[in-house]
DNA sequence: GACGACATACCATCTGGTCGGTACGTTTGG
DNA sequence: CCAAACGTACCGACCAGATGGTATGTCGTC
């Protein structure tokens, strides 16, 4: 017997590379349980619903992101601006293959459930604004630093990054390719470049 | 007997604020009829499929939201980059109401369909980027008027508005309401100001 | 032998789609 | 001028398959 946990996970990465590919409604109870290698009485002793499991694979994606984005090399510089450049720069180098191998879960699937499933769209949110907030510090260094005295607080540009990529994943989903996103992000990098009056061209 | 284009616009229009609030494939047939009152004779005389439905209602959303856009007060200016700023304005202002009354049909059905309906996602990506084409003019105009020998090119900063408002749209479901959407536009709105060294704040 | 971790069989409901039929307007032929 | 023939718009009952969820049984481990 595996362990249970281990079950568990395979069930929530089938859903995830699932709703990502097909998104949540589309995506069908028998789906996740052939993509885990595991039957119906095993989803249902682990997920009381096919609602609770999008909300579990919700968790396990604002998990796994956070440890990958934890782990990654953009904390690296001292300088808090050289640290949001390096995130953006991080983010765009995250594009590659096909739309459903990089896009995020969350973007989608609250764009479905975010009336009908009130419960999966909290999910939603907190993985999103978790995220949102591990941005906003160093943002919120870099004004400091740089700009001061601007009318703009770190959190909406923390925001903002965040429209970007979704919006860029959207449309890298209408073209069916990362080229696209990866120009929106440059413009990104741009941007947070202008503001605080870091020129240096796009990339460095 | 009613005319069979008003039965027709009627099912598309029940079916664009279905597919808002829901999404595509947690819209159901029956809703589309039950909100157009009619039955689902009708709805399968007018229309093949739900496929079909789905791109008749991406083109009919083109149209109109073209219309719109076309009869929008942000031609106006003689600068072309006036034009741009007022268009953003623009999309700020119809940031108005609840999520399904101001987010994008296109947008959130490309999520749901670009892998598994390739039909409905080829009708979004006409609708996006027909729209991005008529910013690009403008952008270009612009371009060659304040930033002649820029980096970037008039259709990426063109593609990079769509991501920001499409991304923004998301945000703004996730939180259900439009306060951080029109914080991105703001942004969004700064970014071009800086990229054309029109410095005058945000707002005019 | 009790309990957790599954498998199997099954069910009620829903869903997209079909089909025969009806009401009504239009065309055609005499 | 009229009526048969035909086409369009629509209705509503029906169907096959899919879907979320349940009930019950089995197997291995503590």
């Amino acid at each position: 017997m595996r362990s249970p946990l281990e079950s568990r996970n395979r069930l929530l990465d089938a859903a995830i590379g699932a709703i990502r590919a097909k998104g949540y409604d589309a995506t069908t109870v028998d789906d996740v349980c052939a993509a885990a290698a595991l039957t119906k009485g095993a989803f249902f002793h682990h997920f009381r619903s096919k609602e609770d499991l999008a909300i579990s694979a919700a968790e396990r994606w604002g998990v796994t992101t956070g440890a990958l984005f934890q782990a990654a090399p953009y904390h690296l510089p001292e300088d808090p601006l050289d640290r949001l450049l390096a995130y953006v720069d991080f983010r765009k180098a995250l594009l590659q293959g096909a739309p459903q191998d990089f896009t995020c879960l969350l973007g989608s699937m609250v764009q479905e459930t975010y009336l009908s499933r009130p419960a999966i769209r909290d999910a939603c949110r907190t993985g999103i604004f978790g995220h949102v907030a591990t941005l906003t510090d160093d943002i919120a260094a870099a004004k400091a630093l740089y700009a001061p005295g601007a009318d703009w607080t770190a959190e909406s540009l923390a925001l903002h990054t965040q429209a970007v990529i979704q919006g860029a994943f959207i449309l890298a989903k209408a073209d069916d390719g990362p080229r696209i996103a990866a120009d929106c992000l440059d413009h990104l990098r741009r941007y947070i470049a202008l503001l605080f009056g870091r020129e240096e061209g796009v990339k460095p």
